[in-house]
DNA sequence: AACTGAAGTGGAACGTGTTCCTATTTTAGA
DNA sequence: TCTAAAATAGGAACACGTTCCACTTCAGTT
């Protein structure tokens, strides 16, 4: 058992021994996200991935083995580099409502900056099945811990049962609203709204 | 342009004439719940549905444009009829967080108990894309009507703009847990527990 | 009863995700 | 340095959603 968990699933960065492996990756992610960008999900074609990122159809199948693990993964990523920025700046906002108001909302537009990436990694993420669990909670986790940490800022809270509990529900509107607004049933502001409605249900302190 | 807003999308079943059409209809979709059931998402094949309903592909594909347009029509016929169920028996409750704690645990019983089945609708409605948009909707406000009246059994009760951005943030958690538990990711149990623990930080009265 | 357009049949064909195979290159260890 | 194993390249082949076409059947009109 020398390989962990992710044996079943894409390789994650740690699994990577050689810098060619990495730069390898990297390349891949960032031909799936140049696609994406550029005409969203059906535009994430196997073969253009491989090709863009000068990588044979095989070798990109040993790295995600499926188009699914491969865009769940770049959004993982994208992920990553948003709540670490998010981490560098302060939150303004005085109540808690309005602090994760202010996130979610910041985050938001900047996903509505680029639609039809969103459209992909949100579309990618909810179709996921059962062999993309170990990365989708991945995810998941990210969203819930950058919550609670915007919920409160100081490090010392010690955060009850009931605050992981807001942000899952409150994570769970956003991606909701999320997929209304990339599926065309709900405008920007609608989503907006729909986020700003749920929190402050749900913090009203 | 005799032909209503449907004509881009699934022939609603008002749009169709004979009862031929009707009980062709009828047969694509059972069969397409039989299929589902069976063997979940993958097993539901165009070419299989076809067979199993006695009719051509292009026929099928008259009547359903895609295979998600196809899903979507199955999930709403089954929660219209989960939903003229509910709407005949008394909703057992006291408060209003208690009775909609009970539906919805019933119901996710419900679908627990053909997981197949529950897969197969729950990720086709999450895979929706735009095309798509006016079967979702349909179910969406079919989800959100339920929940309202299941909140205020009394006919009269006049809603608030606050019930109904309740009764839509709870199904978000809803649909989000069904998820959760269709992908492996959480057990039945915790599915149950996520929506009571939601319910109740929305509706304490 | 014959005519006409819509609906249905049967099946070929195409695109894209996925699998698989062989030859070549790279890497690690002796 | 040499060699075996692992990784990659290149590409054929397969599966299933979708499209298309030629033909037949059906329903309504004259």
């Amino acid at each position: 058992m020398g390989v962990p968990v992710s044996s079943a699933n894409s390789l994650a960065v740690e699994d990577l021994g050689s810098a060619a492996q990495r730069d390898r990756r990297k390349r891949i992610l960032d031909a799936t996200i140049a696609l994406a960008s550029q005409g969203g999900f059906d535009a994430v074609q196997m073969r253009s991935v491989a090709e863009k990122a000068d990588v044979a159809l095989g070798t990109l199948y040993r790295y995600f083995p499926s188009k699914i693990h491969l865009l769940v993964s770049a959004l993982q990523r994208e992920f990553e580099r948003t709540e670490s920025t998010l981490r560098e700046r302060p939150i303004d906002g005085d109540t808690t409502a309005d602090r994760v108001i202010n996130v979610l909302k910041r985050t938001t537009r900047g996903m509505q900056s680029d639609p039809q990436l969103t459209e992909a990694l949100t579309r990618a993420f909810m179709f996921a099945d059962a062999s993309v669990a170990a990365e989708i909670h991945q995810v998941g986790m990210l969203l819930t811990s950058m919550l609670t940490r915007v919920m409160y800022p100081e490090g010392d809270h010690r955060l009850t049962e009931e605050d992981v509990a807001i942000a899952r529900v409150i994570g769970d509107v956003w991606l909701s609203a999320l997929v209304g607004w990339v599926t065309g049933r709900s405008s920007a502001a609608e989503t907006g709204q729909q986020i700003e409605v749920a929190v402050k249900l749900l913090l009203r302190d």
